[in-house]
DNA sequence: AATTGTTTTGCAAATGTTTTCATTTTTCGC
DNA sequence: GCGAAAAATGAAAACATTTGCAAAACAATT
């Protein structure tokens, strides 16, 4: 009931609990050290004035920021809402903070938001996927910063990785369509540029294609979040130019979508007209009618263990230091892709 | 090429460009003060020895912490993702860098993150909707941080608020229904609890449904963030129970999705057999073949304008504080709902 | 060349914590 | 009750900045 109007600091809840500010410190962060009943004493202080401990100062200590900092693509879009969620959770119960920033895919945004969170003083700092500038590079090695990289995994990769190998991804799903019989498969991929996911995709893909069926590539040029609406539009393109391709295979579930909307439109119907694959498996897909084949790339595990390693590394639970891992990608095989019947034009059901 | 093993600090660059720290203070934050070849020199330094300028000490000194912090129930989702999207982006066009955390819809989680925020001395929270812990409030009361809502408005709220009006888009929604000859409508909504975005849709929608139409409503229990597979869920139990309503209303997109794919499931053709509605206009729903019908909220408008009245509130550009400003919701009748067909059933269980 | 007025720059204090080390208080075995 | 060991507390230095004030440098008038 004192002067509250004043922010209150460490001192004024001190001389409010008739301690020093040595132990009021104590009892936040070695509470074991000091005694139940001075405790008691400065929370009433605490509660009484409503003071708040600031991290700042402690930071500033030389103490971890308890924040870390997380930079993505964009947020906007079921492809990363998943892993940015758990990894969240996983590093707020670890007791840190998120910082997020967003560079829509442009690397040297990307950079500037790295350097920004160093500012920051984050203890540990996460990259969406495999592609980054070496300024980034150099930055986090000289501010000696636990960094890690989330989404796509590679043994070569220049910092530790948590993700799924995306080339793999793209060669299972060919070889998902390559076995139901597909010859004739287009493509519909987005900008590659800053964008390793969707390269390595259509890399493992070209390379299973290879010698095996002939292939067309939609693709579109802005650099934009790829959104549906985009999605939709080159595969309508596509799609209105014969020949009709008797499968699709798209960069992920967003375009997948696209792609199934784009074909409904044209009176095109999935699967027994055209087989569409994405890959993701982002939540929602399942349930579509008919359900969409796609490649599994368990998004929430992956959030969830690169925020927990991080987490980890930081407080130094791991003596090793940052583990990568490969977290397997599964065909999800289910209802927009069917075998190929060598015409595709018959239907009666 | 000096000793940059060291982390540097602002003395050291000092030392390197031979001035004192003051001036590289400034050079920092007031570079109109210092000459230009003192600053190349400073910039050199600090090029040389990589330094990176430690927020948290200007923070502790009383300067503001260039972050904001934004609380949302959770990232996981359409919903949220457009807000969030374009309120990153304008903070971050105002220089602040952005703390997010999610409370999953549990209020009491709410308060605490944001008191974590209070911690990191944020310059300014944004809160997602209108429900909040009296403690939350308090909160931001006694440490005199500006705070903003957004998502809902309400002109009677305890904070100010940008965001649209959701009894309003109940309204309008139900409107639409009922201009069309519906009367047999059916409601597909979350919990409620710590929601009062559908709290206040469903109150909208009963209002303008008072007296007009005969309504069941099909819930779900579970207070996790509500997903695609669970509205399918409640919309198939609901609609293989006689009497068939001849349209739907959806709390949101997202359920609106489940409940065509619940549909589809059963053989019912939308909007033939039923009418589907949906609240939101997220992106990607316009594309759908047929179009969802929807009530639009401007959900990039919103998190852009809040973003950059808060900036401006921190910044001390707003003369007159936080403004609230209500966003219009606009109908955007599409393909999935068409009038009804000859008899409506009056009266009903 | 002295005077004045302006730019630039430096000094030192201040910011809110944590931590090491020393000091005081408590406990406990006798 | 005493002394030693253990537990609890306090004093002061340290952390990396910013800023008010004053000194120094420079330029423009006489």
């Amino acid at each position: 009931m004192k002067k509250q109007q004043d922010k209150a600091d460490i001192i004024s809840v001190a001389r409010q609990a008739k301690v020093s500010p040595s132990t009021v410190s104590r009892s936040y962060n070695h509470p074991e050290l000091v005694k139940p009943a001075t405790r008691k004493k400065i929370e009433k202080a605490i509660q009484d004035l409503g003071y708040v401990r600031n991290r700042a100062a402690q930071t500033m200590h030389g103490k971890r920021s308890a924040t870390i900092g997380l930079v993505v693509p964009t947020v906007n879009n079921a492809i990363f809402s998943e892993v940015i969620q758990s990894f969240s959770e996983a590093v707020d119960k670890a007791g840190f903070t998120l910082l997020i920033a967003t560079h829509g895919f442009d690397l040297a945004q990307e950079y500037a938001l790295a350097r920004k969170f160093m500012e920051h003083r984050v203890d540990g700092v996460a990259l969406t996927g495999l592609d980054h500038l070496d300024a980034t590079y150099n930055l986090i090695a000289q501010q000696q910063v636990p960094a890690i990289q989330i989404w796509s995994y590679a043994s070569d990769a220049r910092l530790p990785c948590i993700g799924a190998d995306n080339r793999e991804a793209g060669r299972v799903a060919v070889r998902h369509l390559l076995a139901l019989g597909h010859r004739d498969i287009a493509l519909i991929f987005p900008p590659l540029e800053g964008n390793d996911r969707a390269r390595l995709r259509l890399e493992g893909a070209e390379e299973e294609l290879a010698g095996a069926g002939v292939t067309r590539i939609a693709r579109w040029q802005e650099q934009a979040p790829y959104s549906v609406g985009q999605a939709k539009d080159a595969a309508e393109r596509l799609l209105a130019t014969p020949p009709l391709p008797s499968a699709i295979l798209c960069a992920n579930d967003v375009i997948a979508q696209g792609a199934i909307y784009a074909a409904a439109k044209l009176g095109l119907r999935v699967p027994e007209d055209l087989s569409v694959m994405g890959i993701g498996d982002f939540p929602g897909f399942a349930e579509m009618e008919p359900a969409l084949s796609t490649v599994r790339i368990p998004a929430r595990r992956i959030g969830e263990k690169a925020g927990e390693a991080l987490s980890a590394a930081i407080t130094g639970a791991t003596p090793g230091g940052l583990a990568r891992a490969r977290v397997p990608v599964t065909l999800m095989p289910r209802g927009t892709t069917r075998p190929a019947t060598g015409q595709s034009r018959t239907g009666s059901d």
